[in-house]
DNA sequence: ATGCCTAACACCGTTAGA
């Protein structure tokens, strides 16, 4: 199973970029970040057409995040639990039922869009890392299940220096804090698998080029769209790539897919 | 030190992104 994960900066602004991809990509599973539409403004004809399912929690202009999937979608719960106060849709979650005796090949994922948190000194940093604490106590709770698990988005987290062009340069930014990082981890250490990272060792590969000071063509870029395995989901894992073809056509988002492939 | 792009909304600029 193939499932992918691509911050599209609007559906509506990149809605043909997104189609084609899916066509050439052939993903059974897509992860969406930023929308920036409501449910009901959500092109769901056009992406029904090639065979998904669509679970969405829209949002006006801010936000907004999908599941696609080739497969039906169970229990689908929107935002992210500890906060009921928060009104952001960053936070879409299913069960993937792709069958198999017993759902054995079948996979829970959300669609994750993490705060960016700049400036560092508002109440935006601290809203994302209540938010991260949020996830890691959510992250905790679905461990506890057993079940293959994928937490896919956009983190706004670089994880570490060598996932970026210039960490000097990235010093002190909200996704590079310690605090962010320290939070990350702590998604690791509880048992997640960062899914590119575990299968490719090498540095400096993005999946975000900023639309300025020609960063695309300079490769001065940013990793920070990752999928969190558990070790359920982890044990299945077979490949994971980050495909920048559509980070190079005309008028793209400003990030491009990353995705993985599970066994079963 | 700041803008540099891009998108949305609404107004001909502001907010937000990362």
């Amino acid at each position: 199973m193939k499932i992918a994960t691509w911050n599209v900066n609007s559906i509506k602004a990149h809605l043909p970029h997104t189609l084609d991809w899916l066509k050439e990509a052939q993903p059974d599973v897509v992860l969406l970040q930023e929308l920036k539409v409501t449910d009901e403004n959500f092109p769901a004809m056009e992406i029904e057409e090639l065979g998904y399912n669509c679970a969405v929690h829209g949002q006006k202009t801010y936000n907004g995040v999908a599941i696609l999937s080739k497969h039906p979608l169970d229990d689908v719960r929107t935002g992210l639990a500890g906060d009921d106060s928060d009104d952001q849709a960053r936070y879409v979650e299913a069960w993937v039922d792709a069958g198999g005796a017993g759902g054995s090949a079948g996979v829970r994922v959300a669609s994750i869009y993490l705060p960016n948190g700049n400036p560092t000194d508002t109440d935006k940093f601290t809203y994302k890392l209540s938010w991260m604490d949020r996830l890691v106590d959510h992250a905790t709770e679905l461990l506890a299940t057993e079940e293959p698990v994928v937490l896919g988005g956009d983190y706004n987290v670089i994880p570490a220096d060598e996932d970026c062009y210039d960490a000097v340069a990235w010093e002190g930014d909200a996704l590079t804090r310690p605090e962010s990082r320290a939070r990350f981890r702590t998604l690791l250490n509880l048992g997640y698998t960062e899914a590119w990272r575990t299968l490719h060792s090498e540095s400096h590969v993005y999946s975000f080029w900023d639309y300025q000071r020609g960063a695309w063509q300079k490769d001065n870029g940013i990793r920070i769209d990752h999928l969190l395995l558990s070790p359920q989901a982890a044990d299945r894992l077979t490949a994971s790539e980050i495909d920048k073809g559509p980070r190079g056509k005309q008028k793209p988002s400003d990030h491009t897919p990353v995705w993985c492939e599970l066994d079963g």
